[in-house]
DNA sequence: GAATGAGGTCACAAGGTCAG
DNA sequence: CTGACCTTGTGACCTCATTC
């Protein structure tokens, strides 16, 4: 009969986003368009092809020129002898690699990690320790062997989306599984921080604290005026000379020292408690929890940011004008922050897409030397699940979502380096404050890996 | 045997298998028998060959003549420096080809556009702008850092058919995406031309509209004779003089104009709406919309002509005879068109058909100098891929069809040449008049390139 | 049944060869 | 010198085992 669909054309037209998943990112060899892993790396056609070639005839390949030929579109021609060094780089290799349908929650997985990897072929190479490549080279599950393994037992076969729907009550295990998990998060993120709900359920009362504070900072600024601008230096100066805190910064340090320190203490115990996470080593916690500690704040405090005031408070926070914070901190990284917290306000989330987000970028396993990766990695499949889940069952456009939401998860990892350097900054200026605040000190002491 | 495993074709036999692409044109040097692109142009391995050896080894070759000697597909007797100056002149060259094969869409479009460079040579090694070789030299796209891109994504427009899956329920993603693109197309040129649709399935009612078309001619003619024959000097003198309209003229001028206005402003609005085009510059969409504007009405309303009743008319046009139009423009030329409809009608092109071709047209990249070629070039593609995939999905010789119908598409671009000159002496003739239907004038006025 | 990636096939265009 | 034919690297498309 009619059978025949799938031939012809189906890679001229993978260039558009399929709206299921996450997008594809371009071949990480030659920027073409890619078709999927290969080798364990995203690329395309051509390279996919190139690398088997190689592996095959071991050709001896040599450059004609000082082997840093770039790589660009292979339709022209290309230094093979560079292409293939950039695949190996890339970590392309015959071995571990992942067969078969993934599920959406891998599949998402797999594609994120591969582009928070972007530009990092070198380091990568050199290091020899690609933990990165777990998810969609040799994911394999042991799993089965485990005893122990998460809240949840094993079961990680996950959703399947497909059918999904139940609105004849009937609801497979597993659904009920995901959705216990989901309340659970919400549950874990009520108990250690209670005033997050308000943001999500009185945002016009958030307003009017806005509101509020920001008239308090008009007022303050009309009795002293705006030379409050006071360089570090020119503060610690005067301090050290005379012991005075002419601006009230010391003042604003303790508030804040008080406020991270019993934060941070909350996000100890939010690890401790969600699901999964008990099982994990107190090692690799601390690690996820430092590696991820900006962003973290920020998908669960972005409400409580006002770009347009340009202040940032709340009743669990220190209320603060952009004037205040920028004596501690780079005022354009503030203003990063807050754009970046308005695309966050757009999309609108609701908290339980909130929980979720947190508890996934809690365990990314790519951000740091980790004892326990692949536990780690398929603790954060679990929630990507969930999240799939949830989305499906609670959004019109799933896929267009997860993939907006991951974009901004991308988005705020760069911003998560650049608070590195600038807590680095901070605590060069300020260090000799930081001592009564262990958790906070040992917050900003973070400096990458370890 | 049997087993419809698939090709690039429809499986009815295992026969057929060959890729029953476009077929290829001659050799574009000395007309001989090609083999495909040889450094950017279709010729033959003779040509092939001569050309690579100019290359290596730099004979300074000298015409004994007058440097424009003809080549022919001798073997002996070609001028050698005229033979190697046509080939620069067609834009061979080294940098910049194309590996490996061509995916069937690209390589129609490629041998299409080449195509419809014949007998161009000169302009194009002048200009050294060649846009036309897009295709077949590095069409790819840099795409990537764009956040991109054509057709679906949102679409935002329109009903965007949600289910639209077959019968069969389930269809893989491309399929799909493309399916949605052509109802896509197909629903825009329904919004836009309503009554296109009317041609398609009530040719019997056309039929008779026409019929009713000539009968009023008829009496008309017994009326008041054929004696009509006012040239238009004539007409414009009378005109001038008494300020009378002797034979309606201008009264179907007018007619003519309003229809005209109401129809390109739907043209325009076609091209707001359709998937793509969105993202186009509006400098370029307005070239090519100019550019293309007799093949785009041709396509659109070919069913609207009867050559035998030597009539035109619908509900959405100006009703007229022959001798009614030549009034305005050289009756040779409405021949001929009249005869491409007739070639066009015999192809029985489908509404999805029309829609997609129309869409081709509108994105020739040759047609004039444009600021986003690529672009519109990969636009194209998309557009050729679908049609690719209908004529597959519904035809039953669909390489065949698609051949026949880039033959149209052919021919039609050189009826539309024709037509820039035909307007430049309607404008001539009747631009006093014209002013009221600034549209039109545009229209009318674009003479190639801007 | 649907999706995925390894491996395979062969269309395609350079470049080379060698009788004419 | 010419051009039919061959060799080679390439990449679009297909098949199939695997996994969900
Ligand atoms: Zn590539
Ligand atoms: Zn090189
Ligand atoms: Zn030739
Ligand atoms: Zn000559």
């Amino acid at each position: 009969m009619k059978t025949s669909t799938n031939q012809g054309l189906t890679t001229t037209d993978r260039t558009v986003t399929t709206y299921t998943t996450v997008p594809l990112p371009p071949c990480k060899v030659c920027s073409g368009t890619s078709t999927g892993f290969h080798f364990g790396v995203i690329t395309c056609e051509a390279c996919k092809a190139f690398f088997r070639r190689a592996l095959l005839q071991k050709q001896n390949y040599k450059c004609a020129k000082d082997d840093n030929c770039a790589i660009t579109d292979t339709r022209l021609g290309n230094c093979s002898a560079c292409r293939l060094k950039k695949c190996f780089a890339l970590g392309m290799s015959k071995g571990g690699v992942r067969r078969g349908r993934y599920s959406i929650a891998l599949r998402t997985k797999a594609i994120i990690e591969a582009r928070s990897l972007e530009g990092r072929e070198i380091i990568v190479s050199m290091s020899s320790s690609s933990y990165s490549y777990e998810s969609h080279k040799a994911v394999q599950q042991k799993t089965k062997k485990e005893p122990m393994d998460i809240s949840d037992s094993d079961s990680n076969s996950l959703l399947e989306s497909e059918d999904s729907k139940s609105p004849t009550g009937y609801m497979p295990e597993e659904e009920v599984e995901l959705k216990n998990l989901i309340d659970t998060l919400v549950s874990c993120q009520d108990i250690m921080y209670p005033h997050i709900r308000k943001y999500f359920e009185n945002k016009e009362s958030v307003q009017k604290y806005h509101e509020q504070i920001h008239e308090r900072y008009k007022i303050k600024q009309e009795m002293f005026g705006t030379e409050n601008n006071i360089s570090t230096e020119e503060f610690q100066q005067i301090f050290a000379e005379t012991g005075l805190d002419p601006d009230d910064r010391l003042t604003m340090f303790d508030q804040k020292g008080r406020s991270m320190e019993h934060y941070i203490q909350q996000v100890i115990n939010f690890a401790k408690v969600i699901p999964g996470f008990k099982s994990i080593n107190s090692r690799d916690v601390a690690k996820l929890l430092k590696a991820s500690h900006y962003e973290f704040w920020m998908f669960g405090y972005f409400q409580a940011i006002d770009s347009k005031l340009q202040v940032c408070g709340g009743e669990d926070l220190v209320d603060s004008h952009i004037s205040d914070m920028s004596k501690f901190f780079s005022e354009d990284f503030i203003k990063e922050g807050m754009k970046f917290a308005d695309s966050l306000k757009q999309l609108q989330l609701s908290i339980e897409e909130t929980a979720l987000i947190r508890a996934i970028l809690l365990t990314f396993t790519d951000r740091c030397t980790l004892d326990e990766p692949e536990k780690i990695g398929n603790l954060q499949l679990k929630y990507i699940s969930c999240l799939i889940y949830h989305l499906q069952t609670h959004s019109d456009q799933p896929g267009k979502r997860l993939a907006a939401i991951f974009d901004r998860l991308y988005v705020a990892r760069s911003l998560s380096h650049r608070n590195i350097e600038v807590n680095q900054e901070f605590l060069h200026s300020w260090g000799f404050l930081i001592h009564e605040y262990p958790l906070w000190k040992e917050m900003l002491a973070y400096s990458g890996n370890e």
